[in-house]
DNA sequence: TTTGCTGCAAATAGTTTGCAGAGAC
DNA sequence: GTCTCTGCAAACTATTTGCAGCAAA
């Protein structure tokens, strides 16, 4: 979609004004990043690199997911089972739900969070910056399989 | 407070009901989760127990804490620094307001919760099981103190 | 040319596991 | 007495780092 194309302009004029160097390996990162087709993880993204880069190191991917998330334009998703997905389509923070059995994770879109979010504020007198929200079920695929 | 002493007996009946046995670690274990003071991590617990039992492995309360876990006596709150903190005081999904500074977790009491799950079902047609749902902020401590 | 980036391999951190002896029931 | 649990150490996994050569600007 054109959306990610715009996603993976913007992270790369972000990677300019920081100085970074656009190497190939950093570029096709990027790319993956700005897609972010199901949300992928760092062995998804290495995966999906090892054939145009038969000698992409991990450790690259890990360098350059760490150096996107770090100017602002990939959102970190760690789970309690210890996976990270990374979303640099929609790089803020967002609500999600995702499906326990095939993981798939779906960007959601809620009318109540603003004042979720307001609510918390008041509550605790924080002064929030940030929320991390997720809801984990079954998706209507996996129920109808089961 | 009488709270945390109905915890710990509620995770040792559930203890019982599965024929674990009750050793002392794990009786130890079991009352700093149904404590939950500052929704300690293993370290914590850890830390906590090698006064009393000096020959503590910190594998025992690896394997103890996720027992009671597995048994739904403790929530587990991963974050994405990778760290693990434990709440067995109330161990069903509930929301937390984390101060980015001082680390304290507050649990939270939301009126819009139950709404906003069903909105989330209603919106993709999935089977909401759990959710995760977290407020990072500074808190009026650290704001005061800055 | 300069400086930052990459690939490799080794280091690290957090967690899990195998095993033999200890202890709960 | 039986069978699970514990402590220790080693194994493991995911991630990070040091370094020498390479490549972008």
């Amino acid at each position: 979609m054109a959306d990610s194309q715009q996603r993976l302009e913007a992270i790369i004029a972000r990677l300019k004004e920081n100085d970074c160097k656009l190497t190939p390996q950093r570029l096709a990162v990027a790319a993956i990043l700005a897609e972010s087709e199901g949300h992928p993880s760092v062995e998804k993204i290495y995966e999906q690199l090892k054939d145009d880069f038969p000698t992409m190191s991990l450790a690259t991917v890990y360098r350059n997911v760490m150096l996107i998330k770090s100017l602002g334009e990939a959102l970190e998703l760690a789970f309690p089972d210890g996976s990270n997905r990374y979303d640099g389509n929609k790089p803020y923070p967002h609500p999600h739900a995702i499906c326990i059995h095939c993981k798939t994770i779906i960007d959601l879109d809620l009318a109540g969070l603003q004042d979720l979010t307001k609510e918390v504020a008041d509550e605790t007198g924080f002064e929030i910056v940030t929320h991390r929200m997720d809801f984990f079920g079954v998706c209507s695929a996996c129920r109808g399989r089961k």
